[in-house]
DNA sequence: AAATAAAATGAGAATAATTCTCATTTACCT
DNA sequence: AGGTAAATGAGAATTATTCTCATTTTATTT
């Protein structure tokens, strides 16, 4: 049972590819598993069309995590550990990011809050374990 | 009335530049502020210190601000709003960073939780301001 | 459906922040 | 002072990301 269009096949594949996965890709991991569905995809690609969806509000960038931007498809708040070993980034469902306070900053500072990110940083269990039989 | 000795006058330079500011200053705009005492200092000096203090705990990365990485000599945990307008990063000295919660990171994580970090982003007071009369 | 215009893509060049190399200088120790 | 180790300057090397432009794909018009 084939599709019988393929419209905009990379771009669309480029996000469900984002949707599918938890790892918090960058473009570079992103593209790498691209090419088993699409061979002839371009990295450029990748990288034009990540950005297009950030500045359109569906997917967003989590910074940089060893000075490798990496992204998420889900776009509602919510916590993230980061490994300062082997670069993982988890969700942390159960947190709730305090949103609440984006009144009080825009009092403090003067300007317009949009965004809060709250994230925790350390070493994740399969390093920990990993250091101890190393 | 002159230094006898300047030992190190290079790096402890770097360390007193960014304990003077408070705008979470980058590498090339640390190297910038101290031509001015330091005509001669190079940039690689200026990365390479960062690099040692930030691994000895000394001072402590922001992360990247549109692609930099921006610095802080002030190691204790403490909130920012980083306006994604001009980049500025400010303190936000009266929030409290929810480091309570770290524990209970760990528990649903499973590894160890070294830091919290807890930034608000959008447009700061000046910009907002610009906005209106541009 | 054919013709035309607009948008998307691939490949590789260009850019830019950061790191590395190595020759030279500076600090430390006896 | 002499010898060793660390720090530095200058510029090359690296690398993630962006840009260019020729080609292909999609949308629009007739």
């Amino acid at each position: 049972m084939e599709q019988k269009t393929k419209q905009y096949a990379k771009r669309s594949a480029i996000l469900t590819c984002l949707r599918n996965t938890d790892t918090h890709p960058s473009a570079e991991t992103l593209h790498q598993i691209l090419q088993t569905e699409h061979p002839d995809i371009s990295l450029a690609t990748v990288y034009r069309n990540l950005a297009m969806f950030k500045n359109q509000g569906i997917i967003q960038s989590l910074g940089t995590v060893g000075g490798i931007e990496r992204f998420d498809a889900n776009t509602a708040p919510h916590v993230h550990f980061i490994c300062t070993s082997c670069d993982a980034v988890i969700d942390l469902p159960q947190m709730e990011v305090p949103q609440q306070l984006k009144g009080m900053v825009e009092q403090q500072c003067g300007g317009v809050v949009s965004e809060c990110q709250l994230s925790f940083s350390g070493v994740c269990q399969e390093c920990c374990q990993n250091e101890k039989t190393a």
